[in-house]
DNA sequence: TTTCTTGTTAGCAAGACTTGCAAATTAGAT
DNA sequence: ATCTAATTTGCAAGTCTTGCTAACAAGAAA
C-alpha cells in the first residue's frame, strides 16, 4: 500500500474525496503487518476518532482493495484479514494463537502443478501452518497435544 | 476420506451411531472432488433423502473433519468448502467461475520460507489462481478484462 | 422382541461477519 | 458563499454456521 500522502493524491485523481476517516485509515494501515480484521482496525480507529463507523472501515478497505492497494486474506476462522503488503510474499500462520506473519519464500517459481494444462495460472499463494515459539513454550507447560487446532483456526469448526 | 463401509466401522468403534443420514453423506462425499459447500451437499442429499436437515450436514462434516477424514478449504467467497481427498495435494482456483481443482504439486519440499526460525512448520498449502479454459473462451467472446475478479471470489468484496 | 440408554436429528433461534439502503453531512469545485 | 456529488452513519438485512432442545432412533441388554 502506498503512503498516506500518495494515497491522498491517488484518491483525488480518481475523483474520490479525502475525508478525515479515510486519512486515518490510511495511516493505520500503512506499513501495518498485523493483518488486522475490519473489527480490529475499527477498534484502533475508534480510539483516535470516536464515532467513526465500522461501515466506513469496511467501505474504505474495499476501496483500497479495488485500487489494488491491499489484499484480502482468508485462511478460515471467520473474519477476512487485510494485508497492505504488496511485495511478493506469503504467509505463516500459528495454528495456536492465530497470528499471521508475512514471509518471503524462495522456490515458488519452481513449483510445478501437475495436470492442469487447461488453466492459465496468474498467482500462487503459499500458506505455512505451524506453531510459533511463544505457543510452543506454553504447550510444553500445559502439555497440549501437538494436533490440537487453534481457537482461531477452528472457529468455524467447533466453536 | 475412507469408504462408506470403512467409515461405518470407524464410527461404531468410536461409539458413534450409524444413521441413514450419515451413511448417505458418506456416499456423497466419498471420492467427491467437487469441493462442495455445505449447502451444495445438502441439496444433493435432499434429493435422495427429503427432510434431511442442513444442520445434520454441517454436523456430519464437522465430525468427519475432527476424525481427520476431510479438510476444510477457505479461499474466500463466503462458504467453507469440503475436501475428502487426503492425499498430499493442493488447489487450483478459477477466479472466473470459482471452481476448485485438486492438483499434485512438485517442488513443495524445496520451498524455503525466510526469517521464521521461530516457527515450527507442520503443513504447507499452495493455491494457484488462474482461469480455466472454459472461462478463457467466454472471456475472449465477451471481451472481459483479464483482471476482473470472479463473482465467486469477490463475493465478500463487493457483492 | 421389548426395553433402555444415549447418541442424533430437525428446526428454529441466534451469533458472527459483511453489505444494502437512505438520510444527513461534508469535501471540493464554482 | 453556494452547490453538487461523494461520504459517512446507523440500522436493517443477508449469508453462513452454530447453539439449543424436544422428539426420535440406533444399538446394547434382557
Amino acid at each position: 500500500m502506498q503512503s498516506p500522502t500518495e494515497l491522498a493524491a491517488a484518491y483525488r485523481s480518481q475523483g474520490r474525496k479525502l475525508t478525515p476517516q479515510r486519512q486515518l485509515l490510511f495511516q493505520l494501515m500503512h506499513g501495518n503487518d498485523k493483518h488486522p480484521t475490519a473489527e480490529a482496525l475499527f477498534a484502533e480507529a475508534s480510539a483516535q476518532m470516536p464515532g467513526i463507523s465500522l461501515r466506513t472501515v469496511y467501505q474504505t478497505l474495499n476501496e483500497l482493495a479495488e485500487m489494488g492497494e491491499l489484499q484480502f486474506i482468508d485462511i478460515g476462522g471467520g473474519a477476512t484479514r487485510f494485508d497492505p503488503n504488496l511485495d511478493d510474499h506469503h504467509h505463516v500462520v500459528c495454528v495456536d494463537c492465530g497470528q499471521i506473519r508475512d514471509v518471503h519464500v524462495n522456490g515458488t517459481a519452481a513449483l510445478k502443478p501437475v495436470g492442469i494444462e487447461d488453466f492459465t495460472i496468474n498467482e500462487i499463494g503459499v500458506v505455512f501452518q505451524g506453531v510459533c515459539s511463544t505457543c510452543e513454550k506454553s504447550r510444553a507447560k500445559s502439555n497440549k497435544t501437538a494436533h490440537a487446532k487453534s481457537p482461531a483456526l477452528q472457529a468455524k469448526v467447533s466453536k
